[in-house]
Parts: C-alpha cells; structure tokens; sequence
DNA sequence: TTTTTTGCAAAACCTTTGCAGTTGG
DNA sequence: CCAACTGCAAAGGTTTTGCAAAAAA
C-alpha cells in the first residue's frame, strides 16, 4: 500500500487552517476531530478510516470508528477531505483542497499512484467521444496492475 | 439499471451446454443449480446475487443467498461466469465465455452498457503509455455519467 | 451409499445510526 | 448552560463460512 507523488492541498495549508475553517461553521474542535486531522495531515496519501482511528503508527489510544466516520462525512462537507474507492476494501481517505486529484489503483498489490491534474484528461476525452460517457476517477480510480504487478504475472 | 447491446457468449450457447460441462467436471446439477445457470441466460444483462435468487420477475420461490453466491463462485472457476464492480451496491454477475466484455456504469441512474470488444483498447493504451499501469475494466468498470445524466446536473 | 449440495444460522467486513452521556464554547 | 460531539452498541448491506440434513449419482 504505497503511494507516490503525494502533493499537498493548497487550500488548507495545515491543520490549523482547517480547525480555522471548522470554527468558522460554528462546529467545535474536539480531541477526535483535532486527531483525525492532524492524522490526515500526517498520513502520506490516501488513508482508510481505520487507520485513521488506529494512528499511522498504531499507537496512540484507538478512537472510535464511528466517530471518525462522522468526522471524515463531515470533512467532506466541507471539501476539507474526499475518499475513493479503489477495488474491494475501505475507502480511501485524502485531503481535498486543491481540485480533484485522480489516482491508479494497483488490484494486485493495493499500490495507489497520484495523477497529476489532468492527466486523465485524454482518457476522458476519448470515453466522451466514443461513447457519451462522462467518466469520472475520482470517487472510483482506474484499476488495474502497477508496472511491477503487470510484469510479475496475472492477477488475483 | 437498464443494460444495452447485449450480446450472448459463444462458447456456451445456453443452459443445457453449461449444464453439460459442469457435469463434465464431475459436479451434480442441483435444481437451485439448474435454476442459477437458467436464470443468466434469461437475464437482460448483469444480474446481481439477489436477483437471481429473488427471480427475474420476482416470482418463483426465493433460492438461498448462500447457495446462489456458491454456485456463481464455481461457475467463476469454470469460466461460466464472471462478476465486475460498478460503484456501491451488490456485485453484478454476467455469463462470460466470449472473452473478457467491458462495462461503462453510471454512478447516478445505475445504467450499465456493454462495449464492444476491444472498445477500450485505446483507453488501455493511453494508460499504459502514460503512467506504465495495465488498465483492466473487467472486475472494476469506469463509473461516470451517462449520457443523460450527464446532461441533467452534478452526480451524487 | 457416497459425495456433493443445500438451507439456515452465524459471522465477517465496511459503514451508518440511535441514544444517553460528555464536552467545548 | 446548551448545542455539538463522543462512545458504545446495534443494525444495515454484501459476502463468506460452518455444519447438519437433504439430494444427486
């Protein structure tokens, strides 16, 4: 589960911007929510909530899933976060911020690549013209076999 | 979840020839056997567990959950069948056997459309070229917006 | 009769929801 | 103080699994 070329939002520059922009909507900054996100800002890429809830390190006293469900839905209210859902498991929690970052998902080995902004833009094109479908990677990447998973043999 | 341009599989023509072959592998044709491989080729298109087991047109009596999934997991084996993901909701099981058909699926109105073979080999190119994955819209279809939603607004 | 398959119940996994109690402002 | 938030427990949706009973060959 690796994830490269992680860029960060432009929007919310720190933590402390977003626990900012959470007062400003009257919403109050308790212990889960300062956590989560710190976590969120902690974590190299796109994160499930249980790791959210266990800590990057698995230390630190678990919080509660539900909780940081809540948290994440209400993150994403705000365009604080967004998540994906990349083949089976969790989805995938990232900050937002800065524009709908698309991503590549390994199904073999769960590897997670960042595209660049626009980088899927000529697949889109070329889904549009061909078949008037508006795809969108956004909420579901693009899954398939990373470099080293594609030459290493089939899939699962 | 209407399904177009449906096309039959070539290897097994219909029911009797799949019957046939699970015999061939020493399997026994149930009746809730029997029924699961009559009920996909009756389908319009893919059909999810429940479907099969609540009966095209709801009528008949309810097959058990548990079989249907085990018999479509031996199917699978077989390369009767195979199952993709298309956004949230239940798997959706389709009779394979003339190669590896690709789906577009909406994530607003749950339309799905089949693609002609090899209609996504310029999209697989692409991404190959690009980002050196080996895009497969087998198991995880590219979720956007059909034409008609797309022109009707935002997605949920 | 033997081996496969079923039916039911339970569980696993991810996520949401209800509610009483706690906490932030 | 009061609305927002938490923690826990329960439930919802999809799929899997265990096991004794039933059915196929």
């Amino acid at each position: 589960m690796t994830v490269s070329s992680i860029t960060r939002p432009l929007q919310f520059q720190g933590p402390a911007t977003v626990l900012n922009a959470l007062r400003g909507h009257g919403l109050r900054i308790s212990t889960v929510r300062r956590v989560v996100v710190h976590t969120l800002f902690a974590a190299e890429g796109p994160v499930s909530a249980e790791e959210i809830a266990a800590g990057l390190d698995g230390d630190r006293t678990r919080l509660d899933l539900a909780s940081v469900y809540r948290n994440l839905e209400t993150l994403e209210e705000l365009g604080v976060v967004r998540h994906f859902h990349a083949g089976h498991g969790p989805g995938r929690y990232v900050l937002a911020g800065d524009g709908e970052r698309e991503y590549l998902a390994c199904e073999r080995c769960g590897e997670v690549v960042e595209v660049e902004r626009d980088g899927l833009d000529v697949v889109r094109a070329e889904i549009r013209e061909r078949f008037g479908y508006e795809a969108r990677f956004t909420h579901f990447p693009i899954v398939g076999l990373c470099p080293q998973c594609a030459q290493g043999g089939a899939s699962r």
